[in-house]
DNA sequence: CAGTAAAAAATTTGATCATATCCTCGGCGC
DNA sequence: GCGCCGAGGATATGATCAAATTTTTTACTG
């Protein structure tokens, strides 16, 4: 075939329009993507689609398909009947991505600590610096945004795509119950590794790094576990 | 093709509540997944939502969820425009799925080994016998097809949903690349290691089957590389 | 006059909405 | 308790609008 190449002179026309506004199934997609990540859907609750439409002001169309991107992802979950609801996980679930995050995240980590740049270290002492203010001021959202952002930064640094989309999806999946830890212990009890994993990055120790973020998960998925196991038992 | 319609006059529900029709978007979702799974669809081709409409017989509504379910499986790619096409894969991308699929799929492998019993033995090796009639004819379509159901058969006894859930995502990926390896190297020249895996089955040695596992794994991303630097090298 | 490239019209395709129909669940009468 | 009926919500359609690509027109240069 030719190797043609396409004049690409794509003059924009008005100056004020700079950024393009994004579609509305997208700006959907992400509002309710950060309402589970950061906890402000519970495990369990029900989510219908006019009640999206009322609460965002879209239409139905763009909400449904933000909806099925979030299915997909395993974020909600079709319940059989035409109810969507967040899911709630079962010990085994935990069980499995304790399993599967050990083992990419850990990966992750190992990557994004071969491409470690000086700039890198300081924008993740930055945010767990950001990280500690939240927990000292018992601000729960605060710790959930800034430790998912701790991890994305680090592993967008990986430079690996379909890892960083898997973990990503894990994430999603247990945002909401990590939200349920942090109201049963509350901010002043979690323990993260981010201050480990910083001084083995900052000698260049990618295993030691990788170490390190096998321990985070571990902690914080056990903290899953056990307000899980506390609430099957109330039950 | 026109999907199915629903009986016009008073639909009563029988006793017996054989099958409710899946709503057109799942079959649409389905189908399309079915397409891009066994080789129908080539790397980079674009998928349109009229195109479906008319091919499909469906609605717009449904394929747009259909294709924002596809998006989030990673089995089709949004191009920032408003295009949506079928994922082209880089090296790097499959240098990726190799460590995550070796990873997930001989844990899952031992797993499902477990809670292996004569019966599932049996239908695995129904399958394999299908796959090598299929090889034989040199059905490629059937090859793909049996593939994927043996060890999507096998990972349905590890009863761990989060991981399989993951590792059907990553076939959606590079099933479209399975199938140019297909046609590059013709269905005689595709090893697999299922016979081992059986044997190890049998006599129940969990970490042999992982092993082979995890070498079936590697052999068939291993001739999705070669033909990537083939295809990468010839432009 | 011809060839090329920019500009503009036309067509194709995607995004959104309003509406209509159907399904599921809960209540009510028998 | 069982079945009918109404309300709320989900599904699906077609129309309409906007964006992008393709094609056609037009103008300019050699």
């Amino acid at each position: 075939m030719n190797l043609i190449k396409k004049p690409a002179e794509n003059a924009r026309k008005p100056a004020t329009r700079v950024a393009a506004a994004p579609p509305v199934h997208e700006q959907v997609y992400q509002t309710l993507r950060a309402q589970i990540l950061f906890g402000e859907m519970a495990p369990g609750q029900a989510v219908t689609i006019q009640g999206l439409t009322d609460s965002l002001g879209a239409g139905m169309t763009p909400v449904r398909e933000a909806i099925r991107r979030l299915i997909s992802d395993g974020a909600l979950m079709f319940q059989g009947n035409r109810r969507v609801s967040v899911p709630v996980l079962t010990a085994a679930d935990v069980e499995e991505m304790i399993f599967v995050r050990k083992s990419i995240e850990s990966e992750l980590s190992r990557r994004a600590s071969a491409h470690a740049t000086p700039a890198l270290i300081a924008q993740l002492e930055q945010i767990d610096a950001d990280l500690d203010a939240a927990i000292a001021a018992g601000d729960v959202s605060g710790y959930l945004q800034h430790n998912y952002r701790f991890h994305s930064v680090f592993y967008a640094n990986a430079q690996a795509p379909v890892m960083t989309d898997l973990v990503d999806r894990l994430w999603l999946r247990f945002g909401p119950s990590l939200r349920v830890v942090c109201g049963r212990f509350g901010t002043q009890n979690l323990p993260d590794m981010h201050k480990e994993m910083l001084a083995a990055l900052r000698v260049g120790d990618a295993d030691g790094v990788a170490r390190a973020m096998e321990e985070d998960v571990d902690q914080g998925m056990q903290m899953v576990m056990a307000v899980l196991a506390e609430q099957g038992a109330g039950s």
